[in-house]
DNA sequence: TAAGGTTGTGTAACCGTTTACATTTTAACC
DNA sequence: GGTTAAAATGTAAACGGTTACACAACCTTA
């Protein structure tokens, strides 16, 4: 491989003019350029990324953490923050903290010796501690999903209330009367938004009570328990609001399993607008997050602050919308 | 942030004794190497990873090459590969080629730069040029789904077609006399092996004919669409083998629009495991690939190709297994 | 006891860039 | 033409490690 000197010497300049005419900066004679030109091109020239973070401090790559890609929500997440840096010259490095701190702790430790550009956050447990440690060596950051107190950053997440209230409204004008809701962790500020915004529209309804809301994880068994208890308490319910599609899918499989019709006898919501909403039988409305473009936002966001070095620690809500589908078909009359 | 030259004023030592220390390399007296160690711990030294990468052109980085992790095959590949990298020290970078092979090149382009320690490509479209560029400069790569010709490097798949067989005699067994086959892009060895199984064993069946083979691409529409065709040519088929889970989605979809029943009329078995089989009504049936497993698999051939500098240009072919579930169920009489 | 091995350590070159600073050349103005 | 600013280029010191080579001190061994 040849180096900036083998192109120094080539064209008869010194490898600062190489430089100077790699990166367009200071001012280089037009005429000179071109033989610097001419002799990389000769050469089949690339200068070596290393050498150049390691004068620089700066890789070219930023770091994306996230709980677990296996989780259908990610990979569009994943998608949309790679497509932005690809298109910008960047690499994606890919952590799964598993929504451990002492696993993000561990990626930052190591990702910080190997000068990273930045880092986007989509995992829920990181330090407070560790943002500030980044913070001060003005390594830029981005945070999905996490709450207002973390002014020190870029947030970005979807506006969850919102999102929930629409989803409640639209089981009501199907029809239901008695809603339950199955919320995710509230150790997650998504999740008790979700929660929030159920109460608000859900609480003003007749048949309404505090027992309507059970707990779940997120993932499909929960969501499966949580309908054998609401069923057990409420055999009259007649509509679901799950905190998130997963959740949504279980209660899906467990009212089928019981014999119960959807959405006949009761109509379900999720909430994310994962792909597998558009496979269920029937198929599952939900309220989608634009959760491809929350990552290629994310990503613009931190190549921003990258190449600017100008840090804007607004929070971004992005809209959601309802995607109504058969599991809360209203039956024609 | 403290340098190797803190640590080496500081424990009375040169640099490369330090050097030395940290890398458990040539002989060192212990007691010296006690002072240095305090040195290290005093002055909360790290060694950095691009000083360090420069030197040694290696980063400890690994990059994962795949078509799109947006399909539902790939997470659990990525999850695999990340978790044995994470475990090593190391971090891996992912790239999406969408199967095209000009940004499978300009991944390598841009990546050989940052002296990553080696590639492993999920893709299926890598230049044989590329290949045997990285190959060249020592680079290692593994490659996954790959045909045996490129056998300059260690190859991962599973048994294609021993799956595509177990899933022909999973349909005889439960009653299936007609059986059809959606198979995926030809230029897919996985897919052609797959075709070849199925031959082989549909192939003797008394209602078979060529007829009942269609193409597809390997996403849900393109079973569905599937579907419509063979049920115009064949009213009477009562057996569908897709080549992969997606297309099976879109075959179950397809019946289900028509008022065909599954598995009382028609059974289906789809390939390759993925999460999505356990979430249709009914349940797929499916050739399971140990997804994780190749991809753990995968990475720890690389780290140890990294490790010892030593080859072994070796194809593995992993089992499948077959997970019998709804789809395929044979009617008590 | 002289020759030949180990063991332990330091010196300095090297990996391939960027960039502060110095120096020279050119342009611009009165 | 002389002064001054701006443009163009070169020199060499970073960036923070690894490692080939040299050398000293201490063992062996015949």
């Amino acid at each position: 491989m040849a180096t900036i000197r083998d192109v120094a010497r080539l064209a008869g300049v010194s490898v600062a003019t190489v430089s100077r005419v790699i990166n367009q900066k200071d001012s280089v004679n037009s005429e000179t350029a071109g033989q610097v030109l001419k002799a990389i091109e000769q050469l089949h020239y690339v200068p070596n990324a290393v050498a150049r973070g390691l004068a620089g401090k700066k890789m070219g790559i930023i770091v994306l953490i996230l709980p677990d890609i296996l989780n259908p929500f990610f990979p569009a997440l994943a998608r949309g923050v790679e497509d932005v840096a690809h298109k910008k010259g960047l690499t994606v490095i890919l952590g799964n903290s598993d929504d451990l701190g002492i696993k993000e702790s561990s990626y930052i430790k190591v990702l910080r010796e190997k000068y990273v550009d930045g880092f986007i956050f989509a995992s829920n447990t990181i330090r407070e501690e560790d943002v500030e440690s980044l913070r001060n060596d003005r390594i830029p950051i981005v945070l999905l999903d996490r709450g207002l107190n973390t002014a020190s950053c870029p947030v970005i997440r979807s506006n969850n209330r919102e999102g929930a209230k629409l989803a409640v409204q639209h089981l009501i004008v199907q029809g239901c009367q008695k809603i339950a809701h199955i919320y995710g962790p509230q150790e997650f500020i998504t999740a008790r938004d979700r929660l929030l915004g159920y109460e608000e529209v859900a609480g003003r309804l007749k048949g309404y009570s505090p027992s309507l809301m059970v707990s779940g994880n997120f993932d499909i068994e929960s969501g499966r328990k949580a309908v054998e208890q609401l069923i057990a308490r409420h055999p009259d319910l007649d509509g679901i609001f799950a905190g998130n599609d997963l959740m949504a899918v279980g209660a899906l499989k467990a009212l089928h399993d019981r014999g119960i019709r959807v959405p006949e006898q009761v109509k379900v919501c999720g909430f994310d607008g994962i792909g597998l909403t558009e496979i269920t039988e029937p198929e599952l409305t939900t309220v989608a997050q634009p959760v491809y473009e929350m990552g290629a936002l994310a990503a613009r966001i931190l190549l921003d602050e990258i190449e600017s070095g100008i840090r804007e620690n607004t929070l971004r809500e992005l809209d959601v919308r309802l995607i109504p589908r058969k599991s809360t078909r209203k039956e024609e009359t």
